[in-house]
DNA sequence: CTGTTAGCGCTTTCAT
DNA sequence: ATGAAAGCGCTAACAG
């Protein structure tokens, strides 16, 4: 049924290690031989067996993504489906299978990781999420096993990570809506104990003491990344005494929610509240109004995850001090949502 | 480094073979020796190398996904990252890892595929696209190797896949439409080529009918399945003289054009014109006003085309007159954009 | 019940 | 430049 090594050396005259070191390109070999069993082995359709190889070789050219546990999804999936794509288009590129895999809860994906690495099933691990103290990096870590995280860490300093500047970000943001003229700026948050969300809740900290602009503890409220967050402060906000002329919203699915509180109770956008928010979904330029956000670059950050993840795997002698943080860089695509200056006061 | 049979065997005081019979449940061990390597392997930290497993036993435990190249990713990554999830969930239930894969052209996809599977590196696949004639479907059929499709083909009648039944959902959605007083429907839908745009057209051709309503040409426009399609359509719609009052999609990401054109026309919906799409993907219960979709249980098709692999997988028995289509469940969900009856003339 | 033996398909010395 | 032999870590007969 399978054909080997060894039925493409018996047919070719040859021996297996003859045949092997043409499939390796091995220098010393005669063309002529090298030839011949080429021809061979595509007559007969001959497939490495990876297992095989996999087993000699103690490597397995693959790679594995672990996803957040579905409670963690609160991202939405969009980002993580941009994110595999940048990851498996930049893996096969390089020869590398990718797997991906989950857990229900926290144990269980200390297991599957440990399972992959030390069953040696995978070279090496991509992280699409980061909590504050983590078993698993703890485990990868301490066995020595090549890994990046997407996103930052700020207990793990030297680890491998892939990730985009939020503070800076959210300072671009938050100073667009400045120089348009707006003042009473708010921002909608994410989870806090994400670091993403922090970031960017200091970014705009950051832009309003730097424009020396008030910042009142009412203008920022905390939520999730989803439209009911932005659905809810909306509301909120434009109940305020001094409302707001303008919000930063952590992630544009929250603005979707402001969008749709917003239209119920007749308000415009950009003129009664100027929006900008964060990852440039596909839908942000499609809504109505389009959306003014932070593209962060979803794809390159899982393409870059990939190419550094691979180049420690076949390279670990990164010990040296060599940059370990990749910061992707962040556009702001203005949109309609905050083309609206509005009156000095 | 690495902890093997070998290496427990040795410390316990026992041969190689005796840890493997512990390690695989064999029925003939005594409870003791059973009891005692079990804690050796323990405290050693054994993990089972999975390669040296795959190498003897010949099959892998995993499968693969095969995305559609990008090209063909008109569908909302929404759903294939929902599809996914249903996929992965089923399959660490079942012990198997997921690998997934995609190709530049449809050269490349069959290259992988071939790749993992006479390479042994995955048991099975899934696929998650059906084109008309298909080099990578013609090369899993004839080299016997376990897959299914997500989808149908009307070329491969006996392979094993899973689908909705979308003659009936759209069926269904027209059904509704028509129940709530409509006369005039229109249908945007996806690229002719697709069977699922085809299998939806002549549900709805079925529905108009059934009930003895008028079919113009022009009520029904093809397209994408993305927003652009449905704000083309929506200014064709409205434009013809005596235009329809409600309307079926093929995606909900097509209502969201639509909805986005009326507005921008002050039209409003549902009073002038009622919508439902399928796919009832999150966003679609949150825009202004709701969407009424077909939710087609796109984790659901994922978690049992998983579970339908696995099982051929596992016994090949199945050459039988068993069912090899298996179609999930859909169901309306009727929101705020079809809740309206027009006036009967 | 348990130990011994022989491979799975491949790479890699060590010879020639 | 090529062949022979050993072994990666595991399982599956075959013997006790």
């Amino acid at each position: 049924m399978t054909v080997t090594i060894k039925d493409v050396a018996k047919k070719a005259g040859v021996s297996p290690s003859t045949v092997s070191r043409v499939l390796s390109g091995h220098p010393r070999i005669s063309l002529e031989t090298s030839r011949k069993v080429k021809v061979i082995m595509e007559e007969m359709g001959y497939t490495p067996n990876m297992m095989a190889k996999s087993l000699v070789s103690k490597t397995t050219n693959s790679i594995c993504i672990i996803l957040p546990k579905p409670a963690e999804e609160l991202f939405s999936n969009l980002f993580f489906m941009e994110l595999i794509r940048g990851i498996v288009t930049q893996s096969s590129r390089s020869g590398y299978d990718v797997l991906i895999s989950s857990g229900a809860n926290e144990k269980e994906e200390l297991e599957a990781v440990s399972r992959l690495l030390k069953g040696r099933r995978v070279d090496g691990v991509i992280l699409l999420y980061s909590r504050k103290d983590d078993a698993v990096i703890d485990f990868l870590e301490s066995g020595g096993y090549p890994f990046v995280l997407v996103g930052r860490s700020d207990r793990y300093e030297d680890i491998l990570s892939v990730d985009n500047d939020n503070v800076m970000a959210a300072f671009d943001a938050t100073n667009h809506l400045i120089s348009m003229g707006h003042e009473r700026i708010g921002f909608v948050s994410g989870p806090p104990n994400l670091i993403v969300s922090r970031d960017r809740l200091e970014g705009y900290r950051k832009a309003m003491l730097n424009s020396g602009l008030e910042m009142r503890t009412e203008w920022i409220v905390e939520g999730e990344f989803l439209q009911d967050s932005g659905y809810r402060a909306m509301s909120f906000f434009m109940n305020l005494p001094n409302r707001p002329t303008a919000l930063v919203a952590v992630d544009d699915m929250v603005s979707f929610g402001v969008l749709r509180g917003l239209n119920e109770l007749k308000y415009k956008v950009p003129e009664d509240l100027a929006i900008v928010s964060f990852n440039n979904i596909p839908l942000s330029e499609l809504s109505s109004p389009p959306i003014s956000s932070i593209d962060i670059g979803i794809y390159h950050l899982g393409y870059t995850a990939s190419q550094v993840l691979i180049q420690s795997i076949q390279k670990p002698d990164n010990d040296a001090g060599y940059t370990n943080r990749f910061v992707i860089p962040h556009r702001l695509i203005v949109r309609e949502s905050s083309m609206y200056a509005p009156g000095k006061k």
